[in-house]
DNA sequence: ATTAATGCAAAATCTTTGCACTTTC
DNA sequence: GAAAGTGCAAAGATTTTGCATTAAT
């Protein structure tokens, strides 16, 4: 974890710069997303993590605070089967492992990731990304 | 399409082996789905088509069916990101265009796949699948 | 006959929305 | 004070479930 007040000051300029004005309950929702590293949270999950920090935010602000964080380029929606969206805080091109078992999801580090190279793509279209989920199971 | 005999008789021995009763409403909706070649479909499109085929099917029963035929390896579920769950009658390990504009989704053909080899795997676990999903936009 | 599948409606989930109130600029 | 954001509860949308009825073995 980083210096608190460093930290405040780099999420409230992130805010700013994203457009998004920086109120009580999305800076204290940026707090815990951006403290440090990578996360992947679903809106449940992040409100429940809010709670126990004893912050104030409906549920339904945590949906449209992800969403909005979204559109503006400051996360991004993961692909995953299954009901729940997540969102992923690290927005950069990467990859990730998919832990079937207990459904964690983790980016792989830049030099793990698979090298993928599109051949040929459908007329009229172009390649906007590239998702690539890697499935674990436990071994034997 | 496929000659008409023929397909019944496929698709009602593909139910059998996987251990379903071949019942009309699963032999119609397989009938949809095997027909021939690749698709890609929502519990709700699947309802909506056999209605237009005067096939007589609840909504809850699609789901049922979709769900069983998947855990019965005769459909598998792909990951797109959004509420709805999409089924592909496509089952060996392929990979997809998405088209982002109009939510389609193709598979992509063999000599077009994507070469992915994983490094590094986390201790105690093995690669189960790799799912790779090429995201498209219009050009220009 | 026995066992499994279906249909319906009801419930359970997850997510978005409408609107009065509050906060930010 | 104007514009934007929030909270709550209500509505929407998607999916699952319970149970009586029907169909398959």
């Amino acid at each position: 974890m980083k210096d608190g007040k460093e930290t405040a000051r780099r999420i409230e300029r992130k805010l700013k710069e994203a457009g998004l004005r920086p109120t009580r309950q999305r800076l204290d929702l940026a707090g815990l997303l951006f403290a440090d590293g990578e996360r992947h949270v679903t809106a449940e999950m992040l409100h429940a993590e809010a709670h126990r920090h004893k912050m104030s935010v409906s549920l339904a602000t945590v949906y449209n605070t992800l969403n909005q964080f979204a559109a503006a380029g400051l996360l991004r929606e993961v692909a995953i089967e299954g009901t729940k969206t997540y969102f992923d805080t690290t927005i950069s091109d990467h990859q990730h492992f998919y832990f079937e078992h207990d459904g964690t999801l983790i980016d792989l580090e830049p030099d793990e990731e698979v090298a993928v190279a599109v051949q040929k793509v459908p007329e009229g279209m172009k390649v906007a990304r590239i998702d690539v989920l890697i499935r674990l199971v436990p071994d034997e």
